[in-house]
DNA sequence: CACAACCCAGAGAGCGCTCTCTCAACCCCT
DNA sequence: AGGGGTTGAGAGAGCGCTCTCTGGGTTGTG
């Protein structure tokens, strides 16, 4: 094998019009062939469509492109402050899920790291005409400020937006029923006096996670005052555990709104010598890889991400071609049930 | 704010032909300014700029790669079955990498699952034209089955490829002189019995991180034969400790070739009463997240793994534009000292 | 002052494809 | 047997851009 890397090196490419030459069509007949229309004489197709093995010929997306006004191709912007936790298991299996689907279709799949600082570059780019719509992911953060794009280019969102969120297109877990869900089997279990730690209450997780368990205390007819509020950070639940056992009112169960939450509140409650699940039930939500491997494993509530991921690049794809399609779609979660209740 | 995201929504978009027609110059002037050409009048170069902002204008991707034979395109490309680990930190910091040098570039970054069992889409895609150059992520895996094609479009692989490794492009790692760096570490520490789980053999990392701990141990004139060999996974590592503890022979100290394998280790060490580090020394490599949060914390090999990313996207510009550059870049990694040694 | 040299702007030919329009061939019906 | 209808294939006009080539204006030189 040898390289010829270098830019001059001659890279022979089939174009339409050689497959026609070769075939004796006219590039028409070729460029429907191409494009499968029923149009066309089988045994002519069948020419065409050896002319086309013989020259390994591939359509030139960008000649295509150029023609039909459309791209092919769907963007991914991730927030320059995302990026920095690119390596959450959430944003990477979400950007799996939107792969996956696209690659049985047509679109390709591209990916931007919009700073900050200068957000024309990125406006432009999306308004450039080479994208065909956009895909927004970010995970607790309220980093929505792309929604008023979605006048003038498709977009769909992971999560649903702080602001937009009557008009824009968007697909979420369903988090205020798998956090009633986690909450419920506390109650169930005949815990009583079952406390939150709830996220930050300017994301729509943090809101919806705290309406879930509100509706299932309510139901049993426990207090809804054990609430305090975390960052979804381990530190921040530790503190927050504390502040709840602080508080001196007894508690047999609570839930977190994250698993990063649960193992600050799983340090918290061991730290002071208390058990789990005995003296205190833990429900988590998340299903991080690490909750397993904490102890007593974590029950936490399980998300479909892929599944997200994959519903947001389908709705997107709908979008762009003017099929009919939900604006917002709330995925069901599961309570994986562990050791910790 | 009104919602149009039917197909059929115009979307007025200026095209070169406007802004020269409002400039009152030749559509050639216009494209010389955006290119910024030097040989163009000052002040007409200025109110071509005017008339560009006046328009918003931005020129068509595809009429210009059409022209100009080259997509301005960088593909990513994602093996099926690595996606699986798709949340695979090291994937996810390279690809962050990567997205960050680009960024700052013409070079758009797409991303293809390139499913194992139809290859000849991927290829097509790859040939198509619409793909400047390509970029290969494949952490531990040999995945380099598309080395072949290295000779055709310009490419470059993370880590040492198996196969075509004297005339591939890539970026890698000093894995040797890391893992060397750790155990001299564990030796100048005046440990005498220095053990490795190593990875798989017919991995580059696996083998270069052997290498690195035999040059080490050679050097301190202590023994080769404390070696286990594991798949860098947890339990694999957990099993290969036993194994190495299991010989009876006096271990002071062990270098396992990941975390993962190393987090094994520590729950087989401490699951048979000893003490990290009092009784056996433990160190890492890679980093993980999670390294900080294992009692003791796990004194690991830190690698540049955005700074990866970046070389990597470096690199195949440079080819994809005739630049010089070299071959194999190999990056410096760290040690980080926690409490485990 | 004539002529060469130079510089900048415009004209125009495509890049590879799609798609409308046109036309030829053929079928069916009366 | 002739007209209308239908169907399949070709011709040709672009899509928006770049780039070579040409030409007019300006400057420099003998």
């Amino acid at each position: 094998m040898t390289m010829t890397q270098d830019a001059s090196g001659p890279r022979p490419v089939a174009t339409l019009e050689m497959v026609a030459a070769l075939a004796g069509v006219s590039r028409a007949t070729v460029s429907r062939v191409v494009n499968d229309s029923p149009r066309v004489d089988p045994e002519l197709a069948q020419s065409v469509k050896k002319a086309i093995l013989a020259l390994d010929y591939t359509p030139n997306r960008a000649a295509r492109s150029l023609v039909k006004r459309r791209a092919n191709s769907v963007t991914l912007i991730v927030s320059e402050s995302t990026s920095k936790v690119f390596a959450d298991p959430f944003f990477a299996t979400v950007v799996q899920g939107i792969a996956l689907f696209l690659t049985d279709t047509e679109y390709t799949l591209n990916m931007i790291i919009s700073s900050e600082s200068k957000p024309e570059k990125t406006r432009s780019f999306l308004l450039g005409g080479s994208v065909d719509g956009v895909l927004v992911v970010s995970h607790h953060s309220g980093d929505h400020s792309w929604t008023h794009l979605s006048g003038s280019l498709p977009m769909v969102f992971a999560g649903r937006p702080l602001v937009g969120a009557t008009e824009a297109y968007f697909v979420e877990v369903d988090n205020e029923q798998a956090a009633y869900n986690a909450t419920r089997q506390l109650t169930a279990n005949g815990r009583t006096s079952v406390a939150t730690i709830a996220g930050p209450q300017d994301m729509p997780p943090g809101i919806d996670r705290l309406a879930g368990w509100r509706a299932a205390v309510r139901e049993a007819g426990l207090g809804e005052g054990l609430v305090e509020i975390g960052e979804f950070t381990v530190a921040s639940g530790a503190q927050a555990m504390h502040r709840l056992l602080d508080r001196g009112a007894p508690i047999d169960a609570v839930f977190a709104a994250n698993d990063q939450m649960a193992a600050g509140a799983y340090t918290a409650i061991q730290g002071r010598g208390l058990r789990i699940p005995e003296d205190i039930a833990v429900v988590g939500f998340d299903d991080d890889s690490f909750a397993t491997s904490v102890s007593p494993a974590l029950t936490t509530v399980h998300h479909p991400i892929v599944e997200l991921g994959k519903k947001m690049a389908e709705t997107l794809v709908n979008l762009i071609e003017g099929n009919p399609t939900d604006r917002v779609t709330r995925l069901p979660t599961s309570l994986v049930i562990r050791d910790s209740v």
